[in-house]
DNA sequence: GTGGTCTAGACCACG
DNA sequence: GTGGTCTAGACCACG
């Protein structure tokens, strides 16, 4: 899987690698106990700091998408609890997103289908 | 219109206000051509610095959501543009929030039906 | 509120820090929107990199016990959510501590009088 | 005795296994003078390294938990000693989890009904 | 002035 | 070899 960094964004380049590995989980590109490059070889490749990929995994870590073990690196978990719901703060970014899209003349079978088609 | 910061929150205070504002907008409880308050007074109301409100008048203006002029103040536009697009920003985050829901096991009607009731 | 770090622990700085913290606000020493020193203060006080008293502050930010903003630095949060059940982590760290005070020959009595002690 | 390892603990594996056999012992499941597995045949079991498992039993062995010798291979301990004082260690280790408990709004009553079923 | 992010580099425990 | 921790130092956005 390839991570890309846009280097001019405001989001922070650990939660945009999260972000990237989040979607890859969801696509299916990064199937469960997939084995996910190590700290070392992400920050190489990517061209960024240690700290920065490891800040990444952790936060990966935490919010239970996936796991590390000093022996293998880290995995994606096989057994991702599902909550069921859209969280609180998801909810709130969809209802602005919507509400810009409106806004802008968006017919809302338009964003219908970009969910359809993320999903 | 009652502006509610969370001060919980990691969004900025300007732009949790320009965030609401914007859903204002769209849902019609802020019209076309509406007076807002000043920055003075809005930053009084919501008991923060007026230079923070002033930013968030400068985003929406540079958006074109606003238009200010030095007689009335601050109103929301008439003819705001209609790109009739969603921006790449948004798509970029609408994705990352269908993949989070999906991998919670979020059905993908349950969005629609949340993007519907938000539209 | 004086934090000690114990250089010769196992335990990692940021997590004695957050500890003591923890310990602070359950006894009442720090109190509901009282304010943390800031980040380069306790550094300086304590004798460490900011980054590691950064880390304390956003892990007890994630979980729920502080808040943190630029203009007033990190607060105890008002309104700590009360789960009212204790962790299956801290369930399994008691029952591995009572057995061996068990095994100590330690009475059951003396363990729920620290217990009692410390609540 | 069945042991099980958690991989998504962050308890590292030897520790895992240490805090079993201790319990195991506190419970009665292990016998004073029982024989325990052999390094070799505990690793393939749980599917380790020998060199983890080594290191449990060496640690349970400067604990005074154990003792091995070439020919029996390992043993729970006849006589361990009865200090009939909880570590300073676990002292602070309770005082934590007492506290979160605490914040938690989870009772003393409740604390101390968990301590009485552990023991 | 505040917390948040990032780097370059180092050392450590675990396995 | 792996992730985890820590330092010294820097720059940034927010307010």
């Amino acid at each position: 899987m390839i991570i890309k960094i846009d280097e001019y964004s405001d989001v922070p380049i650990y939660m945009q690698i999260r972000n990237q590995i989040v979607m890859g989980i969801s696509s299916g590109e990064l199937k469960a106990g997939e084995q996910l490059p190590t700290v070392r070889a992400l920050a190489l490749e990517i061209g960024i700091n240690t700290m920065t990929v490891s800040k990444t995994y952790q936060m990966l870590k935490n919010e239970g998408y996936i796991m590390t073990d000093r022996k293998n690196g880290a995995r994606v978990r096989e057994n991702i609890e599902k909550s069921g719901v859209v969280s609180e703060e998801n909810k709130k970014e969809l209802r602005r997103i919507v509400s810009e899209a409106r806004i802008s003349g968006v017919p809302v079978k338009e964003l219908i289908s970009l969910v359809k088609e993320y999903y």
